[in-house]
DNA sequence: CGATATATGAGGCACGCACCTCAAAAATCA
DNA sequence: TGATTTTTGAGGTGCGTGCCTCATATATCG
């Protein structure tokens, strides 16, 4: 009724321990047939290495690494805050997690950074950077060297090496939508949608999404292109004067970045926030004040600690080269209203 | 840079590595001083005690029991199916979690099976059944044994031993409430409120909190008193087509009750669900089915794998008198639409 | 103060596994 | 067939901890 050892395995096999060592811990110096018999006796048996003991007797520490972006939000914050809390618990679990700051519009230094990490003994690396070749490339570089990747937040779909550890953007523009649409209720008019660049993919597909929805409510909804804030609040200020000068009345606003304190302050100075339908992404101090205060009317969001604890999880999956329970991995893309919001 | 072990512990506590085991495992036979001094070098050295090498040496099987309630609805089933596959996973953590069904109407059987339970050497214990005075004691009784508790989904808000791992019914009925007043728009009329029985404070809850975000939309919208389906479908239909036939029209149904197929069907076969407010709570095969075709507007979910793995960690932490991550142990109300459905 | 009770130390074995060495067996080659 | 190479077995040590025994040191009491 007891797990299977070793031992066990190898009466089982009709092998010695030695040769059970060779073959889990993929040693040379064994017979081809020898490995199949093994392999057929861990099945027959249903033996699974006690990974506990392994990394025990191993004195096995895993280290990861977090790759993010040297710019400071306030996600960004909350991702930092999320590790260093992980990093506690997993003390007991012999790993360790650290985030290593890169510029991200800067590929060949980032790809360089990637690559110095293989001589550092790390197991695993949480990559979140835009997409590059460069990039692409030092990922398939840290693959072939058995360091595990995953692209964090920010998909990297020209990397089949990297799992992504993230929500699906379209699906959340899609959310922001059906929300925009229904928030509304009946009203007609015009929708703005502003992001800090769209140059950045996650933007890219958010508005796709968003459009989606749309499309559908377009007798009512009249949504303009995406206007870009470049991050600077007195661009800011002067696209929103001039979005809300129009004829047309402004029904709703899509924040489609994180950081949306900014944008916010520019939209209340030009007296907007009263009654209309905002929605941002991503649940900081900032936003929590303002679903609570009712400024904003709803919050995407992916969970921090969540998408964090996943990314590790998946990392030592990879190194111990063992499988992740798929259910637990699943990112979702919540909605938060004051009513449900967290503590 | 390593971390310290028992044997750095006990030079830095200046005793034997017997007396720091006596300490470590609250033996008897070591003076208050004594004691003091090791626990005083435990927080100087930051020792944290290895506890998958404890375990090993302890040759430790945690056994934790689901006590659920005995009749099958599809919430129940999800349940079930997220135990199987945490299992799969805990195996490798020495920790198992089997189901046991009991009658959720007879609190003496509930409590005479939570009492046998001490005996056959279980760790742990999360308990889904209605509160009672019966169960409560038990409770208390499993909580002198030094069995850990987790009231499951369903709280037991006099138990003060068992650590509740679920939402807050009353925020996820003003979730609701607020989702209901926004997606009926303008539209002013009747709003229904249907359940199994009134009897499960679960459904109280949410119907306070329900009203909560009603009463501010009622000059437009008027909430009837809730009505009990029994889990008879003639009856069920039977007060929905009454409720359909009044003057006013009815704008919005919220379905407090988990296995809401019966009631929609009913509600379909009375030819509602055409352009009237439907909201549920949990997402079953049945749920996410009725959200792809439009039938359900919203489902209120808490993330059942979720609710599973964190009361099996939680009822470990207690067993292993170690501490969680509170943010992880936090359970969501959740928003599900069509658009963020997962997978 | 000695007798007794209590605290503490020293050491060993075990848990399931990794990793090492050395010798013996089996397969391969000339 | 004998020499060489490859494969396998036997056995040991250690990872960090639990748990046990026995001897010794220290405190407590009459």
């Amino acid at each position: 009724m007891t797990r299977p050892t070793t031992k066990d395995l190898a009466k089982a096999a009709g092998v010695s321990l030695a040769t059970v060592d060779r073959v889990l811990n993929r040693r040379s110096g064994v017979r081809k047939v020898t490995v199949e018999r093994v392999t057929r006796a861990i099945a027959d048996i249903g033996f699974v290495r006690d990974m506990s003991a392994a990394n025990l007797a191993r004195g096995k520490e895993y280290r990861m690494v977090f790759l993010l972006p040297d710019h400071d939000d306030e996600f960004i914050d909350l991702v930092c805050d999320s590790i260093n809390e992980a990093n506690r618990a997993l003390h007991s679990e012999r790993t360790s997690a650290v985030v290593i700051r890169v510029p991200a519009n800067d590929p060949h230094r980032i790809a360089a950074r990637l690559d110095e990490l293989s001589a550092d003994g790390v197991d695993g690396v949480a990559i979140m950077t835009p997409e590059s070749p460069q990039v692409r490339d030092a990922i398939s570089r840290l693959d072939s060297r058995g360091i595990a990747v995953v692209a964090f937040v920010s998909n990297q779909p020209n990397a089949d090496n990297a799992l992504f550890v993230g929500v699906n953007n379209e699906a959340a523009g899609r959310t922001v939508g059906q929300l925009m649409a229904r928030f509304t209720g009946a009203q007609a008019g015009v929708v703005l949608v502003l992001t800090e660049t769209i140059q950045s993919r996650d933007s890219q597909e958010r508005r796709l999404g968003f459009d989606v929805i749309m499309a559908k409510y377009a007798d009512r909804l009249t949504v303009r292109p995406t206007m870009e804030t470049y991050g600077d609040p007195q661009r800011t200020t002067r696209i929103i004067h001039t979005a809300l000068q129009g004829r047309e009345p402004v029904v709703g606003i899509y924040l489609m970045h994180h950081d949306i304190g900014e944008t916010m302050r520019a939209i209340e100075s030009e007296g907007g926030a009263g009654e209309m339908v905002i929605i941002g992404h991503e649940l900081t101090p900032d936003t929590r004040a303002r679903l609570i205060d009712g400024t904003l009317d709803a919050v995407i969001t992916q969970d921090v600690g969540h998408l964090v604890r996943s990314s590790i999880r998946i990392l030592r999956a990879k190194a111990e080269q063992v499988g992740t329970i798929a259910s637990q991995e699943r990112i979702r893309i919540e909605i938060t209203l004051r009513e449900n919001m967290p503590e």
